[in-house]
DNA sequence: CCATCACGTAACTTGATAAGTATCGTGATG
DNA sequence: CATCACGATACTTATCAAGTTACGTGATGG
C-alpha cells in the first residue's frame, strides 16, 4: 500500500475507441484514434499495446495499416479491458504501512482495507459482467435505433 | 472527472491516531502523534485541523497542550472521519472528459462512472455504518480482552 | 517578565505516475 | 524508394499527498 497514482482514464478511453472500431470498416490508425481522444498517436499506441498483447486487437504497419479488433466482442468484458490496459490501481485511498508493528494500526488498516476490498470486489464483478458487445448494444439502443456504419461524431 | 491523485492514507492514519487518543489520558502533542505515524508534527496538524473544524477534537497550545477528543466515539463514523480529513477522491480511475460531444464516449463514460458510483456507494455505506467506538471495541476484542490504558505499542 | 512549549500557517520540496511530446527505427505499401 | 504507420525509447509535464523549513502566536510556569 504505497504506490502513488493519478486519475487513470485508460479504461474509458479504450472502451470508447473499441466501440468506434467495432462500427468502422478497416483498420484505424493511431493518428485517427488520437484525434478522437484529443491526444497524440504515441499515447494511443502505448495503451493499445496492452490490448494487442492480450490478443484483443492486431496492428498492421504501412499504408492502410492501423488497429483492428481481433476478438469476439461477446467474449471480452470491461474487466478484461481494464486488465489489458494495465489493471491499474483502483483506489486513491488506502493505508500507508502494509505491516505495522502497532496493534491498533493493524486493526484500523484491516478495517479500512476490508472495506476497500469489498468495494473493489463489487466493481470487479460489475465490470466482469458486461461484455463489449453489450456495451455496444446499449449504445445502439440509446442512440442508433436502426444501426449503421460509424457516423457518430467525436469532437 | 479530471483531478489527479495519490494514495491517500489520511483516513487510516487518523483512525489510528484517534484510537490511541481514546485510550490515552490527557492531550497528545502533534510531536508524539508524528512519532507514532512515522511523520512530523506539521503533517499531523494539517490533517488534525480537519477534525478540529468538524468538532471531533480540540487543540490547546502551550505546556500540557495538544490534541483531545471532543466527541462521543459512538456518534462518529469512519465516513465522518473520511469527510473531516478532506473527503478525498476515492478512485484512481475514471473518465478524462466530463461532457464529451461524442455519443459513444458519453455512453462509455456513463457505464464506467455508474459502476464506480455503485462501488463508491457501497464503500460510503460501509464506512458510515461503523463508529469509532465500534472500531475501538473490535480492537479490544482482538487484542486487549481485559482493557487498560494505552500500553499498545507503536513502532 | 521571559523561556519554553505546542499549535497555526505559509511556502517550498519530494515522490510517484498517467499523460504528453520528440525522435528514431522498422516493416509494409504502392 | 518515398511514404505511411507502428514500435520503442527517452524525456517532460501535471497533479497532489506527504514531507520539510521557517516563523508567528498564545499558554504555561518559573
Amino acid at each position: 500500500m504505497d504506490r502513488r497514482v493519478r486519475t487513470d482514464s485508460r479504461l474509458s478511453r479504450t472502451l470508447h475507441v473499441l466501440l468506434h472500431m467495432a462500427r468502422h470498416d478497416g483498420p484505424m490508425t493511431s493518428e485517427a484514434i488520437g484525434r478522437m481522444l484529443g491526444t497524440n498517436p504515441v499515447v494511443v499506441r502505448r495503451t493499445m499495446a496492452g490490448l494487442r498483447n492480450a490478443g484483443y486487437v492486431t496492428s498492421e504497419k504501412g499504408h492502410g495499416g492501423g488497429w483492428t479488433i481481433a476478438a469476439d466482442l461477446n467474449a471480452v468484458s470491461l474487466l478484461d479491458i481494464h486488465r489489458a490496459v494495465g489493471g491499474p490501481r483502483i483506489f486513491a485511498i488506502g493505508s500507508d504501512r502494509a505491516n505495522p508493528a502497532c496493534a491498533v494500526e493493524k486493526v484500523v488498516n484491516a478495517a479500512v482495507e476490508d472495506t476497500l476490498r469489498e468495494a473493489e470486489a463489487l466493481l470487479i464483478t460489475r465490470l466482469g459482467s458486461v461484455s463489449l458487445a453489450e456495451l455496444a448494444r446499449s449504445f445502439d439502443a440509446r442512440c442508433r435505433p436502426e444501426g449503421a456504419s460509424d457516423t457518430s461524431t467525436c469532437a
